[in-house]
DNA sequence: GCCGTTTTCGGCCCGACTGTTTTCAGTCG
């Protein structure tokens, strides 16, 4: 997915067309070939209807002759029948009730076959006046279980943000660290894979006394409801509505069950498939010779690839994007760290919007080990973040000039995040962006227009011989703010030609570009920087947020131009000016 | 509906838990 409004839309209907289909007691392994094919549409690099073009619809894995034909429909004619059908056969609200925890497509279909329930409210009224409890299978504690999902489910929020996910993460560990016989703890699932948001917290635990374990856990602060607590496992909801699994294992099994419980889903699924066709099952426990059930157990999750035969795949790669084929043949990227960064491009002051002084940041810039920062102040016509006019900008290159000849171990780069205006002209005359040495152009208003327009706006501002990186290109807040609707591979063939960067804003709610739009930026040669956007501070530890976007985009070093040495950099930053 | 280094037909990831049963279907991760 690149973003593409059309492979965007393609995958949203094949899952659709998966979620009907479940509904309709149809044959498991065609939905799953639904949600499959979505999800490859989902993760393509490449624009849909160019490999349409190309006749390579059936090269993408999990496109077979049917659903080619159906995305073919679907860019001739806007729709598909079998989509439409599917459509007018379900009532609406039904597929709904498949969110519900504790009901599937087997029981939904009952529901509605036998009580005639077609939405949430009517699912609600029959638990209520005890109609669910007479039906086969069903009974007193499923009708009260299914009351109380509702409830949650109205009450559920929005996947939180992946740093938010960290300081729960952080608590729950130290809480589990004070418990004598834990041995080993770590959060597990969507959390070790760095995603932008994390649904529920999996933490997986090794002690001696696993039973001792789960009772502390379900007793610690802020936990609101016990779901489930067995000897091994237990289930809450904490800090109002976010769910904690908690697992013990031995540890023995501790490399396969971290490997399972990291996920995602998809790649476990790939990596069974893997171990079955060389000739052993794969479970969490343990890895199974098919020819004489020996079991062989790893407490290293890194033994466990290493014994199919592959290179250890990085949590932030698992998704079944490409990563396992990768392994095989060895050609995995070595993913970028915090240690490559060596700089940061992307800082405010208290010459416009930011709390800190240059020295301040420059100080705590070189604690981090960088070798330059970039002082990037708003430009004038974004008003409430104070940006600065030509008269105050001169002072600053003052200041800049100053604090370099006072610094030592830090160089100090003269910057401005200069507003891409609705027109698409910049917000500084280009005499003055010529004196900067860095120059980030970012959209800050008028991000609802028209996908033309802000393409264009967007292109003649990599355009600009002194535009040296796109500021938060898509302009997205996580949970608030959609993408704006653009063009985003013209937007990637301007910036490869013109040897633009993009940004990858590290701030915890932007994360701008993403993952996947970091990927298909990488595979078109275009650079990228990841940037703190810090207004203090203590905000340029932000960074490391970006780092895991980069990472979970198979960015290596060399993609990222503050990963260069300044006198490479300077080099870059040179080449457009 | 997809797919093939034993397969173009017959497979398709695996195990635990729950609530319902009296041996297991459905759901979840």
């Amino acid at each position: 997915m690149i973003d593409s409004v059309k492979n965007r839309e393609i995958a949203g209907i094949l899952y659709q067309m998966a979620e009907l289909l479940e509904l309709h007691a149809e044959n498991r392994f065609k939905i799953i070939a639904y949600s499959r094919a979505a999800r490859a549409i989902e993760s393509l690099t490449e624009d849909i209807e160019q490999v349409c073009r190309d006749g390579r619809l059936e090269g993408i894995p999990g496109v077979g002759k049917a659903i080619a034909e159906k995305i073919k429909e679907y860019l001739r004619t806007g729709r598909i029948q079998s989509h439409q059908d599917l459509l007018a056969d379900t009532p609406q609200g039904l597929a709904e009730l498949l969110q519900i925890s504790g009901l599937g497509p087997k029981t939904v279909f009952m529901l509605h076959e036998k009580l005639d329930i077609t939405n949430l409210d009517e699912l609600e009224k029959a638990a209520r006046e005890h109609r669910i409890r007479r039906l086969p299978r069903m009974g007193v504690v499923r009708e009260k279980n299914i009351l109380k999902s509702i409830e949650r489910y109205r009450k559920r929020s929005n996947r939180i943000l992946y740093s938010t996910a960290e300081s729960i993460v952080d608590e729950i560990l130290t809480y589990l660290g004070g418990i004598e016989g834990l041995e080993h703890a770590t959060a597990a699932g969507s959390y070790r894979r760095r995603k932008e948001t994390v649904g529920d917290i999996d933490i997986l635990a090794t002690a001696a006394r696993p039973e001792e374990i789960v009772a502390a856990f379900v007793k610690m602060p802020l936990v609101e409801e016990v779901l489930a607590k067995g000897p091994t496992k237990a289930s809450v909801i904490m800090n109002d509505t976010i769910q904690v699994d908690l697992r013990i294992v031995e540890h023995r099994s501790y490399g396969t069950v971290l490997q399972y419980f990291t996920g995602s889903k998809e790649h476990n699924v790939s990596m069974r498939q893997l171990a079955l066709d060389r000739g052993y099952s794969l479970s969490e426990y343990s890895l199974t010779r098919l020819a004489n059930g020996q079991d062989l157990f790893f407490d290293q999750e890194e033994e466990v690839y290493q014994a199919l035969g592959l290179q250890y795949i990085p949590p932030e790669l698992r998704e079944d994007r490409g990563e396992i084929e990768a392994a095989l043949g060895g050609r995995l990227p070595r993913l970028v760290e915090a240690k490559d960064i060596r700089g940061d491009l992307h800082v405010h002051s208290i010459w416009s919007d930011g709390r800190a002084s240059i020295i301040e940041l420059a100080q705590a810039a070189r604690s981090l080990g960088y070798e330059y920062i970039a002082l990037s102040d708003h430009s004038p016509s974004v008003g409430i973040a104070g940006g600065i006019g030509r008269e105050k900008m001169e002072e600053k290159i003052e200041a800049v000039a100053e604090a370099n000849d006072s610094l030592e171990g830090i160089t100090v780069l003269m910057g401005a995040e200069v507003d891409i205006k609705a027109d698409g002209s910049l917000d500084y005359p280009d005499d003055l962006l010529e004196r900067m040495d860095v120059v980030v152009a970012s959209v800050h208003m008028a991000q609802q227009q028209k996908e033309r327009t802000i393409t264009g706006r967007l292109i003649s501002a990599i355009e600009n011989q002194n535009v040296d990186i796109i500021g938060h290109p898509t302009g997205r807040i996580i949970n608030q703010r959609e993408p704006s609707d653009m063009d985003f591979h013209a937007v990637l063939e301007a910036a490869a030609k013109t040897g633009t960067a993009l940004e990858i804003n590290a701030h915890p709610s932007r994360l701008d570009l993403n993952d996947v739009n970091a990927r298909a930026a990488k595979e078109m040669g275009v650079q990228m920087s990841i940037n703190s956007d810090a207004h203090d501070a203590g905000q340029l530890l932000n960074m490391k947020y970006g780092i895991n976007v980069a990472r979970r985009a198979w960015l290596e070093k060399k993609d990222l131009i503050n990963a260069m040495d300044l006198k490479d950099l300077i080099q870059f930053l040179k080449k457009k000016h």
